[in-house]
RNA sequence: GCUGGUGUGGUGGAAUGGUAUACACACAGGACUUAAAAUCCUGCGGCCUUGACUGGCCUUGUGGGUUCGAGUCCCACCACCAGCACCA
C-alpha cells in the first residue's frame, strides 16, 4: 500500500536499509564479465560536505547506477584526502591535533555520504593519513630513488622571517605574510623532486589517444606542458679582472646560454637579460652595490607565475657585455625581474622588435630596437606595440640571411652556430620536474636518515612504514617534527650511528596520484595486486575542472612510473572524464565602519523583488535592515555564501537534493543555487508520489498494452512517453542529465493528462508509462522509485531492472507536420502522410497560401527538403 | 600577464547546422478554502497590426563571414569565470 502522501526521510531510510543489508553496492571482480570503474575525486575531509561534494557525487553515482542497468559489474568506491594545510590551521585555532580533526570529520562527512544514498562499496575505503596507505607512498618514492626518477635539487619556496617558516602561496596575501604581515621572501632550500618530465613526451602524445577526455582539459594540458621547439645560443663573454688581481690578467671567461624559439630574429637581438639569481648577475653585483639592492629586491615578493608575471617590468645594466654569436658586436647584458631562473636557462635574449616583453623593456630603459622581420605591419618597429611585430616573415637588416622565411632562417643560423658551437636546435619543455618536499608535519614523512658519514640514506624497506607521530599540535612556526626527538633521532641504516631523521613530508599530491588503485585491492599487503588489473583504468572519473591540470597530470604521471615497474599493465589511469562545473550563489554583505566587507549568508538574508521577480533589495531577517547585494560567486568561506547542503537533506531528503542538482544545470556547467528551484524539485517528487499512490490499485491490476486498439489520446500520450523515453536514453548516454530530468517531467505531464476513468487500456498506458517513468529517474532519485517500483509490483530492485526500450510502433504516426520556409524565414507548416514523396512535399509547400504570397510569382530556384523536418523554398 | 572556458526570456536552462525560448522557477489572474498553506487551471521574449482570427518585424554579448538555412561553424572585439606548479 502506498501511503497517501510522501515522507522521504522514511522511504529513503528504509531504501538504504535494504540496499545494506543486501550488500547491493559490494564489488566482486568476475573475470569474464564487464566491469565499469566509476570514481568520483575523494573529498578532503574539511568538516561538512558542502554543495560541490554533493554535486561531484551525484553525478558519479548516477553514473553508477546508469552503467548498472546496463549490465555492467560496477565499482564505486569512496575515501579521504586526509592529509593537508587545513587540518594544521584548525590545529592552529583550537589546538586539537591534525589526526583527530581529521578522524573527527570523515565520521560526520561519511554519514552525511550515506544519508544520500550512494551506490558505494564502503568496503574498499580509504584514507591517506593511514599509514597503511601511505607506507607504498614511501615505497614507490624509494623506488623512484632508485631509478633516479626522484632526486635532490634547491626549490625556491615563500619564506616567512618573522615566523621563520616556509608558506604556501595560499598563505602569502599581497606579498605578506598571512600570520605575521610580514614582507615574505624567496629562499632557496633542498628539495626531492620527482622527473616527471622524463615522461613529457609520453604524456602529451597520449593525450592523442584519450578520446573520452573533454577536449579543453586535453588543450590545457598540451599548453602546461608546452613542447617547443628552438634553438639554445651560446653568448661568449669575458669577465674583467677583478679588482683584488694584478693589472693587466684577463678575467674568467665563459658562455651564457639562452634558449629561443625565435632564432630567426637572432641579428635583432639588442641585448640580453638574465634571472636575479643567475650566477652572472650575483657575481655582477660583487662590485655594485646598486645592482646588489636591486637583485635583494627582486627577492621579495611571492613566487607564483601570475604574481611574476603581473609585477612591473623592472631591470638594471650589470656593466658587463656579452659577445654576439654571428656579428661579434658587444651586447649590454641586464638583469631583469621578468626571467625566471627556474625556466629554460635563466637568460634570455632580447628583441625588442619583435617581441613585446622586450619591447616594453627596452622602451622603458633606451635600449635600442632593430628590426630584423619584414611583418603584416611593415618594416619598422615603431610605438606603440602592435601584435603584428610578432609575425612571422622574412628576415631583413640580417646580412647573409636577408630574404629567408622563418624555417630557412632558422636552419641557417643553427648551422652556423653550430659550426662555432655556440649553438644547435634543441626542444624545450615548458613543464618543469615536482618539487614534493613540504616543510610541514601533517603530510608522508620523505623516508630519508641524514647520516653526518654516509649523507641521505633510504629508509630500508624493511623499517616501512615510516610513522608519522599522530598527536603533535603545529603552532605555526616551523615544523613540530623539528622538536619531537623520537621522530627525529634514529640510527643510520648503513653504519648505525646516530643519525637524523628527514622532517619534510611530501606533497599531497602524492596521495591523491594513485588512489584509483589501492581501491582496487584496499587490503592488499603490496601497494597494489592483480585485482588492479580486472578494474583499471577507471571508465569513468568525474571531478571538478580546478583538477584539470595538475592532479590529473601528476595521476598520469605516477601510472606511467608504476607501468615502467611492473606494477600495473594500464598506461593511463582514466579512460573517461567527467569536469563538472562549480556551485555558485548569491553574495550579501554590509560594510563595516573600516570599509571591510561583512559578509551575510543567503540563509539569513530577505530578499525583495519587482514585479518580473527582478531581486531589488535585501533584509537582514535578524534586524530588518537592508543589506547590499553582492555578485553571484563560487560558495566559499569567504564570502560566507555556503548553503549547508544537511539542512537541505534534513528538510526535503536526499531525492530532492539529487533531483534539484541534477536539474538545475548540465554537469560540466555552473549550478546556480535557488532555494525555489529545490522547492520545485520537491513539488515533483510529491506529485509522482501523489500520481502513484491514487492510480496504484490500477496499475498493479493493470495488463499488457494492447496498441492495435488504443484510443486517439491514449495513443498520444504513449507516444509522448516512447519520445521522452528515447530522448533520455540519449541524454543519460551523453550525461546530460538536466534533460534526463526534464523528460521524467514530460512523462509524469503526459501521464496525468489521461483522463481519470476505469479503462483497462487507460490503465495498462499507466502502468507501462510509469514503469518506464521509475526506471528513468532510478539513477537520479533512487529512494523513491526503489518504494514505488516494489510497491506497484513491477519488480524487487529497480536498481537491477534493466533499461527499457522505446517502442518504434508508439513512435510512428501516419501524418507529419513540416515546417516551411521560404528563403530561409518560417512562412507556414503543412501536413503530409509520412511516406509523401519529394514531388508532392514540394507541391504541398508551393500550395500553402502564405508561401505563395511570398513567393510572389518569382522563380524558384530551389527547393530543399529535409525529411521529417522542413521544406525551404529559395527564390 | 599567459592558458582554457562561458555569454540564449524576469531566472535556471533546452535546441544532435533545420520551427529559438522545451522542461522548470518566478510573476500575474482564476478555482478550491471562513482564511492561509498546499493543490489544480490559465497566461507569460519585445515591438507593431487586427474588432477578433490572423499576420508582420526584431531578438541567442557586439561586429563581420560561410551556408538554401547559424544560438550552433569561421574571424575580430567586449564582458565574466577557472587554472597558473606549496589550497585541495
Amino acid at each position: 500500500m502506498i501511503a497517501e502522501s510522501y515522507n522521504p526521510q522514511v522511504i529513503e531510510a528504509e531504501a538504504q536499509r535494504h540496499w545494506d543489508e543486501q550488500r547491493a553496492f559490494a564489488a566482486r571482480e568476475e573475470p569474464g564479465r564487464e566491469k565499469y570503474y566509476c570514481l568520483s575525486m575523494f573529498p578532503y575531509p574539511s568538516g561538512r560536505l558542502h554543495m560541490g561534494h554533493v554535486r561531484n557525487y551525484t553525478i558519479g553515482d548516477v553514473i553508477a547506477r546508469y552503467q548498472r542497468m546496463l549490465g555492467k559489474n560496477v565499482l564505486q568506491p569512496m575515501g579521504w584526502d586526509a592529509f593537508g594545510l587545513p587540518a594544521e590551521n584548525a590545529a592552529m585555532a583550537s589546538g586539537v591535533a591534525p589526526a583527530q580533526w581529521t578522524f573527527d570529520n570523515i565520521a560526520y562527512m561519511k554519514r552525511q555520504l550515506k544519508s544520500l544514498g550512494f551506490a558505494v562499496d564502503w568496503a574498499r575505503e580509504v584514507a591517506t593519513c593511514a599509514p597503511e596507505y601511505y607506507r607504498w607512498n614511501q615505497w614507490l618514492f624509494l623506488r623512484m630513488l632508485e631509478q633516479g626518477v626522484v632526486y635532490l635539487k634547491t626549490g625556491v619556496v615563500n619564506w616567512d622571517p618573522v615566523d621563520q617558516t616556509v608558506l604556501a602561496n595560499e598563505q602569502v596575501i599581497d606579498g605578506r605574510g598571512w600570520r605575521t604581515g610580514a614582507l615574505v621572501e624567496k629562499r632557496e632550500i633542498p628539495m626531492y623532486y620527482m622527473a616527471i618530465t622524463r615522461y613529457a613526451e609520453e604524456l602529451l602524445a597520449e593525450l592523442d589517444h584519450l578520446p573520452g577526455w573533454p577536449e579543453q582539459v586535453k588543450l590545457m594540458q598540451k599548453n602546461w606542458i608546452g613542447k617547443s621547439h628552438g634553438v639554445r645560443i651560446g653568448f661568449p663573454y669575458r669577465l674583467p679582472s677583478s679588482a683584488g688581481s694584478g693589472a693587466g690578467s684577463a678575467g674568467e671567461s665563459g658562455i651564457l646560454w639562452v634558449f629561443t624559439t625565435r632564432a630567426d630574429t637572432l641579428l635583432g637581438a639588442t641585448y640580453v637579460a638574465v634571472a636575479a639569481e643567475h650566477p652572472l648577475a650575483l657575481h655582477a653585483a660583487k662590485n655594485n652595490p646598486a645592482l646588489a639592492i636591486f637583485i635583494d629586491e627582486c627577492r621579495h615578493g611571492g613566487v607564483t607565475e601570475a604574481e611574476l608575471a603581473t609585477q612591473e617590468k623592472k631591470g638594471m645594466p650589470t656593466g658587463l657585455t656579452v659577445t654576439h654569436p654571428l656579428t661579434n658586436e658587444p651586447l649590454p647584458l641586464w638583469v631583469a625581474n621578468y626571467v625566471l631562473m627556474g625556466y629554460g636557462e635563466g637568460a634570455v635574449m632580447a628583441v625588442p622588435a619583435h617581441d613585446e616583453r622586450d619591447f616594453a623593456f627596452a622602451h622603458k630603459y633606451n635600449l635600442p630596437i632593430k628590426p630584423v622581420i619584414r611583418t603584416s605591419a611593415g618594416d619598422e618597429t615603431p610605438a606603440p606595440w602592435r601584435d603584428a611585430y610578432a609575425d612571422y616573415g622574412a628576415c631583413i637588416n640580417s646580412g647573409p640571411y636577408d630574404g629567408l622565411n622563418f624555417e630557412q632562417a632558422v636552419d641557417a643560423i643553427a648551422a652556423d652556430l653550430s659550426d662555432k658551437a655556440l649553438g644547435e636546435k634543441k626542444v624545450t619543455w615548458r613543464l618543469r620536474d615536482w618539487g614534493i618536499s613540504r616543510q610541514r608535519y601533517w603530510g608522508t614523512p620523505i623516508p630519508i636518515i641524514h647520516c653526518a658519514d654516509c649523507g641521505a640514506v633510504p629508509v630500508p624497506d624493511a623499517q616501512l612504514p615510516v610513522v608519522l607521530p599522530p598527536h603533535l599540535v603545529p603552532d605555526g612556526s616551523g615544523n613540530p617534527l623539528n622538536k619531537h626527538p623520537e621522530f627525529l633521532h634514529c640510527a643510520c641504516p648503513q653504519c648505525g650511528k646516530p643519525a637524523r631523521r628527514e622532517t619534510d613530508t611530501m606533497d599531497t599530491f602524492v596521495d591523491s596520484s594513485w588512489y584509483f588503485f589501492r581501491y582496487c585491492a584496499p587490503d592488499a599487503d603490496m601497494m597494489v595486486d592483480g585485482r588492479a588489473n580486472y578494474w583499471m583504468p577507471v571508465d569513468q572519473y568525474v571531478g571538478g575542472i580546478e583538477h584539470a591540470i595538475l592532479h590529473l597530470l601528476y595521476s598520469r604521471f605516477w601510472t606511467k612510473v608504476m607501468r615502467d615497474l611492473g606494477l600495473t599493465t594500464v598506461k593511463e589511469p582514466f579512460a573517461n572524464l567527467l569536469t563538472q562545473g562549480m556551485v555558485v550563489a548569491p553574495t550579501f554583505y554590509r560594510e563595516g565602519v573600516d570599509g571591510r566587507k561583512q559578509w551575510i549568508n543567503p540563509a539569513d538574508v530577505a530578499v525583495q523583488t519587482d514585479d518580473k521577480g527582478r531581486p531589488v533589495a535585501a533584509t537582514l531577517r535578524g534586524d530588518n535592515q537592508p543589506v547590499t547585494i553582492g555578485a553571484i560567486e563560487k560558495m566559499a568561506k569567504s564570502k560566507n555564501n555556503g548553503v549547508d547542503p544537511q539542512t537541505l537533506i534534513e528538510q526535503y531528503g536526499a531525492d530532492t537534493a539529487r533531483l534539484f542538482m541534477m536539474f538545475a544545470a548540465p554537469p560540466d556547467q555552473a549550478l546556480e543555487w535557488s532555494d525555489s528551484g529545490v522547492a520545485g524539485a520537491y513539488r515533483f517528487l510529491r506529485r509522482l508520489w501523489a500520481y502513484a499512490a491514487e492510480h496504484q490499485d490500477a496499475i498493479r491490476a493493470a495488463g499488457e498494452v494492447n496498441a492495435a486498439i488504443l484510443s486517439e489520446p491514449l495513443r498520444a500520450a504513449r507516444r509522448e512517453v516512447h519520445e521522452a523515453l528515447r530522448q533520455a536514453l540519449f541524454d543519460f548516454s551523453r550525461h546530460q542529465f538536466n534533460t534526463v530530468v526534464s523528460g521524467g517531467m514530460k512523462i509524469l505531464n503526459a501521464l496525468s493528462r489521461i483522463e481519470a476513468d476505469v479503462d483497462a487500456h487507460a490503465a495498462a498506458a499507466r502502468r507501462e508509462g510509469l514503469g518506464i517513468l521509475l526506471r528513468l529517474l532510478s539513477p537520479i532519485a533512487p529512494h523513491i522509485t526503489h518504494a514505488l517500483w516494489r510497491e506497484l509490483g513491477y519488480g524487487e530492485d529497480v536498481l537491477n531492472a534493466a533499461w527499457p526500450e522505446p517502442d518504434t510502433a508508439a513512435l510512428t504516426r501516419s501524418l507529419v507536420t513540416l515546417v516551411v520556409q521560404v528563403n530561409g524565414k518560417l512562412r507556414g507548416q503543412i501536413e503530409v502522410p509520412v511516406d509523401a514523396d519529394r514531388v508532392a512535399i514540394e507541391r504541398a509547400a508551393q500550395a500553402e497560401p502564405n508561401v505563395q504570397r511570398f513567393v510572389e510569382g518569382r522563380p524558384i530556384r530551389k527547393i530543399v527538403v529535409v525529411p521529417g523536418k522542413l521544406v525551404n523554398v529559395v527564390c
